[in-house]
DNA sequence: GTGCTTGCAAATCGTTTGCAATAGC
DNA sequence: GCTATTGCAAACGATTTGCAAGCAC
């Protein structure tokens, strides 16, 4: 009934219970959450998790592709799931991340001779809702 | 001969010997310098110069638009004096961060009704010298 | 002399590390 | 049994805070 097994193995990545259920809660959650909320979010379903394994298992998801680093926080890192390609929206008032379908590579300046490996494209302001409701 | 504590009223930042080294510094090493590296790079030129003050007077900066958070780097806290919007490069191997004359305000979708006030571009990956010299 | 600025020391807090206990093949 | 994984406690390190002393107009 859930392939999050599977999706961690392809990664290169052994499932084990604590992998799984934190890749499980990434994927369900869209909320670029917090290692400290994924912690929170998990303790009462596996009572012996330990905040240590959260975030050793937050870090090896990101090293395998299995999940974003998101550094639009200044105060915490957050993480993401959804792994295309994408940019993300933070609102000041509310602190609501949004993910927005956007990708910057196609807009380097072509003196640029590097290589780019990575794309973070970042977004802060006021989000619709908070406009509306303001 | 230097025109920084002009600069600095502008911004609305009443000038002190700490602010004009400060953002001279600034505006002089365009490395994209942390806290730390600024500290350092000043104490000699001003012996009693304190990191707390350092930290303080960079918050401020940011926080009147006289200089730019670059938060490319997830350890340290980076600064910029170069405020006109641009995209940042961090080359993976040797750490320098490059400016790209980029800005990605112009690529939101559509379909988003929010309102955009700060836009963050990065960049990693292997620089155009690292390639050369791998 | 009043208010802003500085700087020291201590606190904070997200994250990492060392290492022993545990689980899985 | 051997290796990888987990989790506790302690360490770490960048940044912030409280507060007293100093400076400027």
């Amino acid at each position: 009934m859930d392939n999050t097994n599977i999706l961690l193995s392809g990664y290169g990545i052994r499932p084990s219970v604590q992998r799984i259920a934190i890749m499980r809660y990434l994927l369900k959650n869209r909320t670029h959450p917090t290692a400290d909320e994924v912690f929170e979010a998990l303790r009462e379903q596996i009572p012996t998790l330990s905040k240590t394994t959260v975030y050793n298992t937050l870090k090896l998801f990101v090293e395998n592709g299995a999940a974003i680093y998101v550094g639009i926080d200044e105060k915490n890192a957050r993480f993401d799931g959804y792994v295309e390609p994408h940019a993300h929206f933070r609102c000041k008032k509310c602190g609501t991340i949004i993910d927005l379908s956007m990708n910057g590579e196609n807009y380097l300046p072509k003196e640029f001779n590097g290589d780019v490996e990575e794309t973070f494209f970042y977004l802060k302001g006021i989000c619709g809702n908070c406009k509306k409701n303001h």
